[in-house]
Formats: structure tokens, C-alpha cells, sequence
DNA sequence: TGCAGTAAACTACCGATGTAGTATTACTAG
DNA sequence: CTAGTAATACTACATCGGTAGTTTACTGCA
């Protein structure tokens, strides 16, 4: 039985390894530590305890093909990011999305490309939500 | 010597903490339990021990005033919540500030109001980056 | 003077994340 | 068939956030 958590909250690097899969489909232990190893210099072992322990918590899948693990992801990308959104906007902002926004908008160089993808993506939110 | 750490990222209770603080400019460790006690149900030693171990991270510092510590902020909200921003779209859209607002409204509700404030907000932005 | 209450210090514990060394297993080449 | 290698399993440990019990010290009242 998969138990996957109700709000998965993978740290730093399990989100990392989770990013890795969601890529690939699926990724034996190897593939993710090359993969990981230019940007953190972890040893292959550290991958593959992450990796059992990720399943342990629901967060990944594996099946055997010969002597290899291959480990595929347990919850949507989609899932992991509301979750993650939800949280930052509830604890800081009160749950206010705009004050979220505003914030992000305040304290960051935005491009002028961003903000008129932005602008689009409300102006559709506005027709959805009609 | 108040060493602040160069990117506070306090956790959930710790932010908690702080907001009181920054609330109320000070207050002693019995007035962050009373205010915090209704939402979670704390012990007082729970607070006392977190401000300790905030004060050693550079969060939050104290003054004595008789028998009592009145603790205060030592990181500027703008500057936590400006991390957490920073974190969040980094490790979930790839510094795209563009995505991470794209997710979020995409996957909650938005007011109306909520919209329209964002629509000015971006607007205002442009008229800062021109 | 002594006791009660409160504040804080100290200590301990749990679970999660992150890290890696060591042991085991099993495939593979000679 | 045996030694080496590659993969996983097991184990251990550090740190951090969160939680709280126990102890100590001080204040104020009876």
C-alpha cells in the first residue's frame, strides 16, 4: 500500500531529487547522482538513502529491473508546488495572495517580459473566474 | 555582538514568535505564550526554550527588566518574508518570478478584489522598471 | 521566616533532513 | 570458480525545529 502524505513537504534536496524524476519519468539511484553530483558534491550513497527514505515517506516508487532500483516519483509536481504555495502564502502573508504578490513584485527585479506574462495570467484568472 | 544570519529562515513556530514580536515591538516570554496559546496549545516553557534558541540564531534578542527577559526582534520582517519569497520561486520555478505567480493562480481561489489589487500592483511595477 | 508562585535555565527527547561509512549481495570477467 | 566491482541495505551521526519536564532562583505575601 503507497501511502503518499496528504501535504508533502520534501526538504531542499528531496525536492531536487524529485525535480530529477519528474524529468526523467523515472531514474535508477546512478542517473539521479550524476545528475545532482555538479551541483551538490553528494556522495552516491547519500542519493540512495534519500531515495529509501522518500519511499518510506510516500514521496517515490521503485521496482527492480535486474540488480538496479529504479525510482520514479510518488506525488505530482503539480501537488508538491500548491502545497508549497499555500504554505508560503498562509504563513506570511495571512493567506492573501495579493499581499503575496506584491510582495514578490516589491522585493525582486522583475523583467518587463515577466511582467507582462503576469498581467496576461490575471487578466485569464479574471475571465476564469467570472 | 549580534551576529543576524545572512538569510533567516526561521520555521513555522519561530515565525510565529517573531510576528508577535514585531507586532508588539517587545514583549516578555509569558506575553508571546498568552498571545500564541489560543492557536496552539503551548506550554510556556515551549516559547521560553524556542527564544532562547532564537536568540542563539541571531533571530531575536532580550534585555532584562527585573526578573523578566523582554525579547525582541532582530531580523526585519521585510527581510524574512523577502528570503522565504526568494526561496520559494528559486527552488520551485527556478527564479522564474513569472511561473511562480502563474502557479499560484492558478491553483487557488482568487477573489475579484484580489485580482484587480494585483493588476495594479503590476502595473505600478512597470512604471518602476521603465 | 518560610512558603507559594512565577520566570528562567537546563536537560532531554522526538522526528525530519541531510550526510556518509560499512556490510552485503550479486553480476561479471578472467 | 573466484576475485573484483557495482548496486543496494544497514547503520550511524549531526543538525534543526519543535516539544516539554525538572530544577533553580527570585519575589512577594502570610
Amino acid at each position: 500500500m503507497f501511502i503518499s502524505p496528504k501535504h508533502p513537504r520534501p526538504g531542499d534536496l528531496q525536492l531536487r531529487i524529485l525535480q530529477v524524476l519528474w524529468e526523467r519519468g523515472e531514474a535508477a539511484v546512478g542517473e539521479v547522482h550524476s545528475v545532482l553530483a555538479p551541483e551538490r558534491h553528494l556522495a552516491y550513497t547519500t542519493i540512495a538513502t534519500m531515495l529509501r527514505k522518500m519511499e518510506g515517506r510516500g514521496f517515490v516508487t521503485h521496482r527492480e529491473e535486474g540488480r538496479s532500483f529504479i525510482y520514479k516519483a510518488a506525488v505530482a509536481a503539480e501537488e508538491v508546488s500548491r502545497n508549497a504555495g499555500d504554505h508560503f502564502v498562509e504563513r506570511l502573508f495571512e493567506g492573501s495572495l495579493a499581499n503575496a504578490v506584491s510582495h514578490l513584485l516589491q522585493t525582486r527585479e522583475v523583467s518587463r517580459e515577466e511582467l507582462a506574462q503576469i498581467e496576461k495570467m490575471v487578466k485569464e484568472a479574471k475571465r476564469r473566474a467570472k
